[in-house]
DNA sequence: ATTATCTATAGATCTATAGATAATGC
DNA sequence: ATTATCTATAGATCTATAGATAATGC
């Protein structure tokens, strides 16, 4: 084998690299990714400029566009990945279970899906201009993830064992609460990612429990995965 | 008394604005801040051009120059006025109450604060250009506010009443879930401000008590004005 | 004279695109 | 031939500022 077949493996097609570095991992669109939601995240949207996210990558500015057309791309493409690991953990939730037991098991894969991760990917959903109505597939996919909520708050209350609250309250907070974890929550802080998720989780089904002196048993039963003895009805 | 001399009343110094629209409603430096807080919160810091800002009070861009001296002084000034009225509230908390009846005080006024007032203007400070240094003064006063929250959960985790969690954990969370308010709560919604506002207080405190079954009791006892009888030490 | 505005613009961006170039692949 | 990059730039911003102007105040 010549040495020339020998760098040939490691070199990749095109032209080189201004800066003369040589990209040795892999996927680079994958790297445009990470580095467009750190700075994203640290700065805001309109705030970095598309100059940034090349040099972050060490490519020129002109050259993002062979991955991603425009910039408004990056974003839509960050914003899906955040919803879809939430969508797809719901999916495998027991029906068997009482509704505060499966919401306990929503409630506590929800927030360990936004503490997880080197980046605070679902915290992008938080900037102002993802509101615009470029964005509205990844809204309606959130819409989806909330309505399990609902349905599983709704039948909580149906069965007595969550407070009967408005349910458009209940839910919004609910769901309000678990995403705080993306405004504080801090990776590079002192507190634990697991502890930061079980303690939001708990306290977002406190916030919903007919008998708040019942959550510990509804958590234990839970992780039993031992379905408890529902709540009688109260009506 | 001439017609003259009541037109000048109506009337203000300075060159007539080019839309022909005459300023009524005094202040216009207050009609700056309130319309930039709409479009920061709606569109973000950056998004939002000098030269919307100055359409919407009725100005050129040029003219926003004689009130703020830059944009950034103007996110300054709305961000001072999110801290301070939270500030005081803490000021004038009873140091006779138990730290649980303390917490719940500090949560509800906090609450209630966050959700108060026509605009979102706590939301502002969760703009990602306000992490950067040139609103240091604005986090250095937070921080204050987050050091009442520390000392109250520090005494109530001693006496027994908190749960002895971490107290950074305990803060950060307690902190957090409280501000999760201003992403959530919608103005324009059906939920009522005092509802969100109780409902996220409740569930903060919850998250801490040592035993969630006194909650209501904590919450008529700080309600009622008296203090109760405070849990016995742990250790 | 003072004030509140205006108009006009310099200088600094920023994004998307056109077209060139330097690799590998065949 | 194909691919991944480069360089250069058009066109559209955006902010801050200079200097003019049209009111009122005295």
């Amino acid at each position: 084998m010549s040495s020339d077949s020998l760098n040939r493996r490691t070199n990749r097609v095109g032209r080189p690299r201004a800066d003369g570095r040589v990209v040795v991992e892999g996927d680079v669109a994958e790297q445009i990714l990470e580095a467009a939601a750190g700075l994203f995240a640290r700065q805001g949207y309109t705030a970095t400029s598309t100059r940034q996210i090349a040099a972050a990558v060490g490519l020129r500015q002109g050259s993002l566009s062979h991955y991603f057309a425009r910039k408004k791309d990056i974003l839509t493409e960050l914003l899906d990945r955040t919803v879809e690991p939430a969508l797809s953990a719901v999916d495998g939730l027991g029906s068997e279970f009482p509704p505060e037991t499966r919401l306990w098991l929503l409630l506590s894969t929800d927030c360990a899906i936004l503490t997880a991760g080197e980046q605070n990917l679902a915290g992008l959903m938080l900037l102002p201009e993802v509101r615009s109505d470029e964005f509205g597939r990844f809204w309606a996919r959130r819409q989806q993830l909330k309505d399990r909520y609902r349905d599983i708050i709704a039948a909580g209350i149906r069965s007595g064992a969550l407070a009967r609250n408005d349910v458009t309250l209940a839910v919004d907070a609910t769901f309000g609460l678990v995403e705080s974890l993306v405004n504080w929550f801090d990776r590079d802080g002192d507190v634990a990612a697991s502890d930061a998720a079980r303690h939001v989780a708990r306290a977002a089904l406190a916030g919903v429990l007919a008998d708040p002196a019942r959550i510990d048993q509804v958590i234990a039963a839970a992780e039993s995965g031992a379905p408890e003895i529902a709540a009688a009805p109260i009506d």
